[in-house]
DNA sequence: AGTATTTTGCAACAAAGTTGCATTCTACAG
DNA sequence: CTGTAGAATGCAACTTTGTTGCAAAATACT
């Protein structure tokens, strides 16, 4: 495949447009979740309101998913493969923050373990974030 | 007892004053997590700036919990009786978002079930948030 | 009651997010 | 390969959210 980014927007049914293919790779070269001002930095010749315009755009369908995080930044990731050739959205990994270096990252081998609502609730999504010290920061 | 709003207050060794007994009413009275425009709007009298320090001051003491949500907006819940009176915060119940009605509500009774972390992360504190359709929207 | 200390309100500001609209770009038919 | 409809973008203006410094007011304590 010649552009990674271009055949994730061809599979979306989305216009291949400079800012998306982009905003994409900077999701695609990234270790982290990003929040929308990395994101702003690492593709400053693009709008602002183009970046939130092309992150609910990818959110809608599928392409990203955000992180709630304690201190009220949404962070963003790619979504695995499977995630997004499945349709709708499940995100079922567990998130980690870590205190120290402020990075978030998707734990994709840590599986978000079931739990049982009361009576009368039914469960959409679940989220599970862990704030600590990362691997990095703790060597 | 005769405030518990002022109870609360002496416990912390928080001074009593008006804005605080009366953020402390809002939270007492409502069945719900509250998002700062909420309480902004219970306690209209009292100035943005007020509620924001007098939020802070509250999570210092552990008197509130915040609670992570996907849409970018932190809710402020009252702490159990047990989790204020321990010292340090720990928050160890699910929380719930009702896409329907909105409610974001502490599930007491659902503990968060133990996960296992990749080697080298160390877990500080954990969040896990439920998205879905309330007791009182289902019926 | 008097006073040191804390809390509050206000103003000014900074940052984050939204909206309408004119211009530019993309996809696609012919 | 063009022409064009529709989509995406940039810009300006605006709203909302959160922060800071400081003077005035309230609280706790002697
Ligand atoms: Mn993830
Ligand atoms: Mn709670
Ligand atoms: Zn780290
Ligand atoms: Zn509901």
């Amino acid at each position: 495949m010649v552009n990674q980014a271009e055949s994730i927007l061809k599979s979306s049914a989305l216009s291949i447009t400079s800012s998306r293919k982009k905003i994409l790779d900077v999701f695609l070269s990234a270790s982290t979740a990003l929040a929308h001002q990395d994101i702003e930095k690492l593709a400053d010749q693009y709008d602002r309101v183009t970046i939130y315009r092309t992150l609910q755009t990818f959110l809608d369908r599928g392409i990203i998913h955000t992180i709630p995080t304690t201190d009220n930044t949404i962070k963003y990731a790619l979504c695995s493969d499977d995630c997004i050739s499945s349709g709708h959205h499940h995100d079922n990994h567990v998130h980690f923050l870590c205190d120290q270096c402020g990075r978030t990252l998707c734990l994709d081998d840590v599986m978000i373990p079931a739990i049982t609502l009361p009576n009368g609730y039914s469960m959409k999504e679940i989220n599970m974030v862990v704030n600590g010290i990362c691997k990095l920061c703790r060597a």
